[in-house]
DNA sequence: GTAGGCAGTTAGGTATGCCTATTTTAGTGT
DNA sequence: ACACTAAAATAGGCATACCTAACTGCCTAC
């Protein structure tokens, strides 16, 4: 019974000179970057750094990092000692991040009666982990029950 | 929205001079391993690293580093160049690991009707995010559903 | 009894993601 | 104008979890 390799997993095979500017999916926690930058843009206008920190409970200097690389990928917009913007790009990236942490929070409380804390905690877990089609069957799940 | 901190940050407030023999939980990796010791035992009687390795995708070198700690847990016994044995805490971990599995797995065939295979591998990744308290909404909620 | 071969270990390295401590910068108040 | 402060960036580290390459030890076949 073999099991698939694992996600981290290191593959110097076919090398990549480049950075992962496109293409290659974003790390778990590159996305809750996202995600996070979208909803202190929402509440403050302008996300800064310690805003994001604050949200996400990491250091700026965590969040300096996060940025350099979301912005490699062109997914944000962030001058030295500036405000941080989404791109067009990232935005949308950010919302779809978005729109699954809001369908699995949903079937957490709505279909197994998680409490509201709790089910908010775990889909930020899930939501990362969930295949699209995967979070599908959940999603048409509570479709379903609903109707 | 202050969210919680992450799970694998580093908090160097409490210093821990020993390592962790007992209490702190198993990282995902670890209890991978040993849920993957657990079949290989029950597949081969004896379990050896390179079956180990092949159960879960990965390098030898890479099983040795983790019968490593988790010898120094306890959870395995580990002779130089001889078997792998779950020690009877290991053995304990292991099954619960397992049970968590099946019960995740059932919930994604039997409820929401995921196919075999995308429901294995999803199970491989939740059953390392879900709390036991979470999971347990999910088995009743099956449950519920079959009565 | 010894030579190979293969399983297993060690050595060394990469990637991610986080941290603290320290420095730099920009904006503010007087 | 300039000093101060608070935010942000660097510098340097640590932990986890992988990898490849190279070495070691065991066991078997001859």
């Amino acid at each position: 019974m073999k099991v698939l390799a694992r996600e981290g997993a290191h593959m110097p095979g076919e090398v990549q000179a480049l950075p992962p500017s496109q293409a290659e999916p974003l790390s778990a926690s590159l996305e809750d970057y996202l995600e996070a930058i979208l909803q202190v843009e929402r509440s403050s206008r302008v996300a800064r750094v310690s805003e994001i920190a604050d949200q996400l409970g990491v250091s700026r200097p965590s969040v300096t990092g996060a940025l350099k690389l979301l912005a490699g990928r062109g997914l944000v917009t962030h001058a030295r000692y500036g405000h941080v913007t989404l791109t067009e790009e990232g935005f949308r990236i950010a919302l779809e991040v978005e729109r699954r942490h809001l369908a699995i929070k949903d079937f957490l409380t709505g279909v197994l009666g998680i409490p509201e804390e709790r089910a908010e905690s775990t889909a930020c877990k899930l939501e990362h982990v969930l295949e699209p089609d995967t979070l599908a069957y959940f999603v048409s799940y509570a479709k379903g029950r609903r109707r």
